[in-house]
DNA sequence: CTCCACCTTGCACCTTGGTTCAAGTCAACC
DNA sequence: GGTTGACTTGAACCAAGGTGCAAGGTGGAG
C-alpha cells in the first residue's frame, strides 16, 4: 500500500487531484472561492469526502459548457450543504445551463446573420451599422449566465 | 472653431475618439498593440489620418462578434499599409469571421446536444461521460460503444 | 526516531482588454 | 506671454482562472 492510503475513506488534495485530473493548484483555488470543502487535520491539513470528486466534476463539466466560476458558485449553493448533485439536482441544475447555451448560441446566430447582411452592405460607416452600434448595452453585466 | 480645429485632415486622439465612440486610452492601447498607426507631431502628439476611423470601425466591429485583438491584428495585415480597408477587403475577412462564428455556434451546439443527453443518463462519473473527458481519453479502451 | 514524500501558506506572475492616475508637455486663443 | 484644455508617458490596477515557487510543517513506513 502506499504512504497515503488510497483506499481511505477520505482524500489528500494530491488524491483528489489524481482522481479528478484536477491540479492541486486549481483544487485550492476552488476551496478559496467556496466552490468546494474540505475538513482540517490536526496538522492542518485537507481531507476531502468522497462526494467532493462528484462536485469537482460537475464543475470542470460546468466551465467546459462555458460557465464562470461564479455561476457555478451560485448553482452550488442551491445544493444541500457539502453534498454533491443528486441525478434530480443536476438535472435541473442543467436546465439552467442549457437556457444559457441556448441564449449564446441565439446571440452568434444573430450576430453571423447581421454580419451576413453587412457584408452586402459594406458599410462600416459607424453612424448606420446595426453591428457597429451594439444597442444592447445591457448584456454584459452580472456573472453572466445564471441570473436567478 | 474650437481649440483644436474638428475640420481638419488630421484627427487628434482626442478626435478620434469622439468620432469613433472609443475611449482615447483604448485607441493608445490599439496603438500599443499595433492594431493603428499615427503620424507624430513635433511636439509628439499624435495625429491620426482620416481612414484610421474606418479601421477603428472595423476594429470594435471584428471585437463584437467576439474575434480577439490578436486575430483582428492579424487580418489588419493582410491590408495594404495603413490603409482602411476597402468594401472587397472587409468582404474578404469578413469571411473568415463567419466560418470563425459558425465554428463557434457548432461548437456550442454540440455541447448542449451532449448535456442534453448527459441529463438523462445523470452519469457526472469522470470515467465515462464525454462532457467530463474532454479529450476522448476514455472512449478509446471501455467496453466498446458504451458512450455516456 | 529518522526519512522523505506530501502537505501548508503567501506571494508573484501570466493573459486579455483595457482604465485611471500623476507628473509633465503642447497648442491654441487672447 | 499667459492661461487652459488637450496631450504625453509609465506604472499601477481590475477581472478570471489559475500556475509556480520558496520556506516550512505533517505523517506514515521502516
Amino acid at each position: 500500500m502506499s504512504h497515503l492510503s488510497s483506499s481511505a475513506s477520505e482524500l489528500t488534495v494530491g488524491e483528489l487531484s489524481k482522481r479528478s485530473g484536477v491540479p492541486a493548484s486549481a483544487l485550492r483555488f476552488y476551496e478559496r472561492q467556496g466552490l468546494i470543502h474540505s475538513r482540517r487535520t490536526n496538522g492542518n491539513q485537507r481531507r476531502y469526502s468522497r462526494e467532493v470528486l462528484r462536485r469537482v466534476a460537475f464543475i470542470r463539466v460546468s466551465q467546459r459548457l462555458g460557465i464562470s466560476l461564479a455561476a457555478i458558485r451560485c448553482a452550488l449553493k442551491l445544493l444541500p450543504d457539502g453534498q454533491a448533485p443528486t441525478t434530480e439536482e443536476w438535472a435541473s441544475i442543467s436546465h439552467y445551463w442549457q437556457v444559457d447555451l441556448n441564449a449564446r448560441i441565439a446571440k452568434l446566430e444573430g450576430l453571423r446573420d447581421r454580419l451576413a447582411e453587412c457584408i452586402g452592405c459594406g458599410c462600416m460607416s459607424l453612424g448606420t451599422c446595426e453591428l457597429a452600434n451594439p444597442d444592447d448595452v445591457a448584456a454584459k453585466h452580472g456573472p453572466g449566465a445564471f441570473r436567478l
